[in-house]
DNA sequence: TCTCTTTCTACTTTCGAAAATATGTGTATC
DNA sequence: GATACACATATTTTCGAAAGTAGAAAGAGA
């Protein structure tokens, strides 16, 4: 999470060398998008190569991305990517919910100009692409996956809560690797989050708390049970 | 939390050189206990000779104490104690009891003769410190820290839902920092904790998830109070 | 005197080699 | 054939040195 803006802030960096940070992004990027399968090991050597970086650089992005709960460790029998399981799709979903429902509400209480200005540009870079025919949308899932969590999290960024937006930021990531198995989803469905996505923004802005936090329920929890039946 | 469990599960081990799970364990339990001031920065040279662990173990463990909030990072500058203030306070209080109580909830309602069994016994280490005098109670406050987990911990444990733990014990680590201002309370205090564990463990062992419910939220937000009274 | 550049110092960050640990293979013994 | 032991290999874990950066101090030009 903390890593994840300095990651955003620091992509006009001067160029060059990987570096860690962007191997713990890339790996964390991998494994959500699942170019690793759960309970694989990830051995270093291996890794070392393909992220370019020492064992520290990588033994460091390992060890952050299981506090984040994305891989598992055990002492001295290294890493593995995460297991994944309808069971903590649910319980996962359920956390989300219920966090990102009582931190859009804080926002709608203590939002201002800044705040909805940043939702309607963020809303706007989502729409573009979200409103492109389906084989585009294809073809830059991993912006889309970026500009959604960019409009998921400007609508909550005037929650006042700290810990509430940390939670809510954990919940909404490990979502993330559930959410890649519906990439493949049937034409139709670009077309209705596209909608939900305008709709939830409407409500934000109008400040009718309830209903964003019923849209905002309603939309996740159509996006997990599509996921849950392809799981 | 991963890691936390993995080093009370490891404490019988061989003896010897320090290792890198404990350097950060025991980092932890500095920060906890005030021993860095917040805001305050830890540098590596300092810090590797006080843990004596080289540069890549200790970036490693700090890295980690970052992603559960104990220390703040800042790409080039470092590393530093993480902030304190009353409104942190506050909204952890307010999470953790949510958590804690449906938690509960949850273990009162899966909990088998394993779970009470466990309960007892953790409750019976943790009276061992708090039925002492307050001089004694006071040498082994870090004990008493131990046990007091252990014993909410166990409470929670045959709650099913693996993520809810997780962010109870976020909470839970978090509010320790600031228990610790507590150390030096009146006489009187420990006293009432120590019937209120009790008490507890009663209404948990009776599957009286209402009671506990309530027990837990007194409890709980009066710790709270009272270190937000000394901050 | 002020500001901009340069140099120097303290510190962070990264790497690759060495030490410690686990796993697999073969051999002897019952 | 099964079990225990010793050795060899694979892998993780740790360390200290080298490279890279930020910030302070010193110096040059206006």
């Amino acid at each position: 999470m903390t890593s994840r803006d300095e990651a955003a802030t620091a992509d006009a960096s001067p160029s060059g060398s990987s570096g860690g940070r962007d191997a713990l992004s890339r790996l964390r990027s991998d494994i959500v998008s699942s170019v690793f399968e759960p309970e694989m090991r990830l051995k270093f050597a291996e890794m070392t190569k393909r992220y370019d970086v020492g064992v520290g650089t990588l033994r460091e992005a390992l060890s952050q991305l299981s506090s984040e709960g994305f891989v598992t460790v055990e002492a001295g029998k290294g890493f593995r990517v995460a297991p994944v399981s309808a069971e903590e799709l649910v319980e996962i979903t359920d956390h989300f919910i219920a966090l990102e429902k009582r931190a859009v509400r804080e926002a709608i209480a203590h939002g201002g100009e800044d705040w909805e200005t940043h939702i309607v540009a963020v809303h706007h870079r989502l729409s573009l692409i979200e409103g492109l025919p389906w084989e585009a949308r294809m073809e830059r899932h991993s912006e889309w996956v970026e500009r959604h969590r960019e409009f998921h999290h400007a609508l909550v960024a005037a929650c006042p809560g700290r810990w509430l937006l940390r939670l809510r930021s954990m919940m909404f990531d490990q979502l993330d690797r559930y959410r890649f198995v519906t990439k493949k989803a049937p034409e139709g469905l670009g077309r209705k989050k596209f909608e939900e996505h305008r709709l939830l923004m409407l409500a934000t802005l109008e400040r009718d708390a309830d209903k964003a936090s019923d849209l905002i329920e309603a939309h996740i929890r159509d996006t997990s049970d599509r996921a849950l039946a392809m799981l």
